[in-house]
DNA sequence: AGCACGCCGACT
DNA sequence: GTCGGCGTGCTC
């Protein structure tokens, strides 16, 4: 029995752990390890029988709970913390606004190589001696074990091959032939380079040149010590002979073997020593370069200056090739200048082009880079880079948001429109931009968010006061913008010019291109297969009465769906604008745009990029080198082409079905349309003495949402978008809530969406609540879906209120018995 | 999420 | 008669 003063002095740890259950656990912290624990460190916690988890500090206190004994910590995993005040205070923000448990967002948080894996082991129990009981097949598993000494799971079920050994594992153990215990490893190891330098005997003069001498019968030592003093000239400094030589010059070239330099080291004249070295030295860096803000970036520079006087956030609305990047560089050094840290954030496409290497050639060293392609002891560098303060700023995708910051004074986040910075799955559901502006202001620090074609929500913001507003409306060096001219396919299509999806305009425009040695981008996005129905005589496309929204033509059912309130009708069999009967389905891709590429043109070097042609680790990469190289003369691409690529050479970027685009079934087909064809039109003509022109094919060359893209007018599309989303209560009006019903069978998902729903409309009325329908993709890994959209007014309605209530129909709806094992996701701000 | 405990069908 | 299916509930 302790006494009260013990119980007293005892010291417990509230756990994060990195399960999805809302509450912390409660451990308590061995004596031995009272003083070194400390909030925001990680520890190893067994969590149940067997499970042996890392978790991290949240709080430390000495109320023992009442209601249960708590467990000990197992083991103490940091001395410093890697968690930082901060950060433990945005996961709690985080789980709290995204509705998801914080040991979700310790989950995404946490690279992979900062959590500890255990892994089951079976070992034989030497005190074992009953072998009589043991059937035959046990008998070769313990044979197996004793001879392993240690196994795990799977290789027992290889040496026996066996697929399913638990209940045998389970008997051995019953009848004590073998103990289970979980083995638990650190991934993380740090980079270690293998060198050799001079023994210090040898470093004057008098001595090297005695010592190589000496060598004169065996020359390939010789040879090495030469080698040696041509990289690491010692006569000079013999400082330098403190840093030495990596081994690997050594051994693989021209006949050094790796023997001889063996030799010299048991001679006593090298030694071998390791260090520790950084796995981003490969990354070039330049020293300080003089950037020259131009007027213009100046101007804007000053003008972002101002508005951080008064506004947590600006919006910097510069055109595509403003050169926002300088203004981003003087934004950063300014920062960094003044001792705070510095996070940029981009799309993960983007993260891989010239951006990076350019930030790194004006920041060198403490820079650090965050990307989803680096491995986990990469990014484990990256992390501790943070905490020890090696890295200042950090230039990285949506989860770098994560990092140990302690002192962030600014982050940037470019494109700030791009999809990319939402979490779709798993939990937590976030949105990097808008973490990121309630980081800043735990910090106390600036945002900055950069676009050509900002989200609608966030200019929006800006409209009205919230964030300050920026633009830079000029191209960079008087580059000329691009020409346009828009090509009516329909009237192709009369006069039997169209060869499949190529107008005869763009067929004469690539020969023209590749005549004179310059280079084409051609964009189809294939995102989003849904076909839509149109009519070719007139143009006339299927959508919805109630949502402004494309209809989709749904083939096996032969019906068109709205996805968004679930309208549905017949198919028409002649159009209801014009009763031609030649209302067809449309739909094609970047493939075959290649492969009909190759036939008209047999003469270019088309390549194709895509998911598909990208998915190795370098095939991007090694794409746009061939590019850039001359290789290729017409790349076809998806919105990857969209992205980064500044290339000097590219004289022309035509577009396909730009139609699709703009009728995507979404209500925010419009202004995604509008961004993605400016994006991709920026691709085009960068040079100052020559513009470069861009194609787009569409089937009604009159429609607004083109004009806007012809004359730049991001203006023009958002004040013609604003009042549709106001008419029909979406955003930027409005917050949107998507809950997800799943379930094996399509019956009792539908009957527990319609609990749901029904529950949702009590108090929030129809209005408020669309749906249930099936989305896009009905099923998905034999579960049938079913989603809800809320849409919660912004002023109006408290939406901290309105999620809560919506959290509690949900768990309302999960403990229905009757409805069992029902899978429900919340996705609050989805999109 | 895992994992254990607990109650009903096809097999040595 | 047992092995094993996955339904239900707990994890400090």
């Amino acid at each position: 029995m302790t006494s009260l003063f013990e119980e007293e002095n005892t010291l417990f740890a509230d756990l994060i752990l990195p399960v999805p259950i809302p509450s912390l656990f409660t451990y308590r912290v061995p004596r031995e390890m009272s003083g070194m624990i400390k909030v925001g460190a990680r520890v190893i916690v067994q969590f149940g029988q067997k499970r042996v988890l890392t978790a991290a500090v949240a709080h430390l206190h000495t109320t023992p709970p009442v209601k249960y004994q708590a467990k000990y910590i197992l083991e103490l995993l940091d001395e410093q913390p890697i968690l930082t005040t901060r950060q433990l205070e945005l996961f709690n923000w985080v789980a709290d606004y995204y509705l998801c448990n914080i040991g979700e967002v310790l989950n995404v948080a946490l690279p992979a190589g900062l959590k500890i894996t255990s892994q089951s082991r079976i070992q034989f129990n030497p005190e074992f001696e009953y072998y009589d009981l043991l059937t035959d097949l046990e008998h070769v598993v313990v044979d197996e074990i004793k001879k392993h000494q240690t196994l795990s799971y799977e290789e027992i079920e290889r040496l026996v091959q066996k697929n399913n050994i638990t209940s045998l594992i389970k008997s051995l153990v019953g009848k004590r032939a073998v103990i289970l215990f979980e083995e638990v490893k650190e991934k993380y190891k740090p980079k270690v380079a293998k060198k050799v330098r001079l023994t210090p005997g040898f470093l004057d003069n008098d001595a090297l040149v005695q010592l190589t001498s000496s060598l004169d019968k065996v020359p390939k030592q010789q040879e090495i010590l030469l080698r040696y003093l041509s990289h690491v000239p010692v006569f000079n400094n013999s400082d330098l002979n403190l840093k030495g030589l990596d081994k690997s010059i050594f051994s693989q070239n021209d006949g050094l073997s790796d023997s001889a330099l063996q030799t010299l080291i048991k001679k006593g004249i090298f030694e071998q020593f390791e260090i520790f070295v950084s796995r981003f030295d490969d990354i070039p860096v330049g020293t300080s370069v003089e950037i020259k803000l131009t007027e213009s970036q100046q101007k804007a520079s000053t003008k972002i200056y101002d508005h951080f006087a008064d506004k947590e956030v600006v919006l910097l609305h510069g055109i595509t090739g403003s050169g926002k990047t300088e203004v981003y560089i003087e934004l950063i050094r300014q920062a960094l200048e003044s001792g705070s840290q510095v996070l940029f954030l981009l799309p993960e496409i983007a993260l891989t082009t010239q951006i990076v290497v350019r930030l790194r050639k004006v920041f060198g060293d403490v820079m650090g880079i965050y990307h989803s392609k680096f491995s986990d002891n990469e990014r484990v560098e990256v992390w501790k880079g943070i905490l020890d303060g090696k890295f200042q700023f950090v230039v990285g995708v949506r989860s770098a948001i994560f990092l140990p910051f302690d002192n962030l004074g600014l982050i940037i986040v470019d494109e700030e429109h791009e999809t990319s910075y939402k979490q779709h799955d798993p939990a937590p559901r976030y949105n990097a931009r808008d973490v990121a502006i309630v980081m800043a202001y735990m910090h106390k620090g600036k945002v900055l968010l950069g676009s050509a074609t900002p989200s609608m929500e966030s200019y929006f913001h800006a409209q009205q006061g919230r964030y300050g507003l920026v633009e830079m409306t000029e191209r960079f060096g008087n580059a000329a913008l691009p020409t346009f001219e828009l090509i009516d396919i329909k009237k192709e299509k009369k006069s039997k010019k169209m060869k499949n999806e190529f107008s005869s305009v763009l067929i004469e425009n690539l020969e023209n291109n590749i005549r004179n040695k310059e280079q084409t981008i051609l964009f189809q996005n294939r995102r989003g297969y849904s076909p839509y129905l149109q009519c070719e005589e007139c143009n006339w496309i299927s959508e919805c009465s109630n949502c402004d929204v494309s209809l989709t033509y749904h083939m096996k059912v032969g019906e068109l769906r709205c996805h968004y309130c679930g309208h549905k009708e017949e198919v028409p069999r002649i159009c209801p604008s014009c009763g031609s009967p030649k209302v067809k389905t449309m739909g094609f891709g970047t493939e075959k745009i290649e492969e009909e590429l190759n036939l008209l043109l047999p003469a270019a070097r088309v390549q194709r990029m895509d998911l598909d042609t990208t998915r190795a680790k370098n095939a991007y990469q090694q794409i746009i080198q061939e590019f850039e190289d001359g290789g290729i003369d017409i790349l076809v691409g998806t919105q990857m082409v969209s992205k980064g690529l500044d290339f000097d050479n590219v004289s022309i970027v035509g577009i396909f079905d730009a139609d699709r685009m703009i009728h995507f079934p979404e209500f925010r087909a419009s202004e995604r349309a509008f961004q993605m064809l400016t994006q991709v039109s920026g691709r085009a003509g960068r040079r100052a003495d020559k513009p470069g022109k861009v194609l787009i094919q569409t089937a009604n060359p009159a429609q607004k949402l083109l004009d806007f893209v012809v004359n730049g007018d991001y203006i023009g599309m958002y004040n013609a978008e604003l009042p549709e989303r106001e008419k029909f209560h979406y955003p930027p009006y409005t917050r949107l809530i998507k809950i997800t019903v799943k379930h094996l069978d399509a019956t009792t998902a539908r009957r527990a969406a319609d609990k749901l729903a029904g529950k949702l409309v009590e108090n929030l009325g129809t209005g408020r609540v669309l749906g249930p329908q099936p989305p896009l993709v009905e099923r998905v890994r034999n579960q049938f879906l079913f989603d809800i959209l809320i849409k919660i007014e912004r002023e109006k309605i408290n939406f901290r209120a309105a999620k809560s209530f919506v959290q509690e129909k949900v768990i309302d709806v999960l403990s229905d018995k009757t409805l069992k094992s029902i899978h429900i996701v919340i996705d609050v701000d989805c999109i």
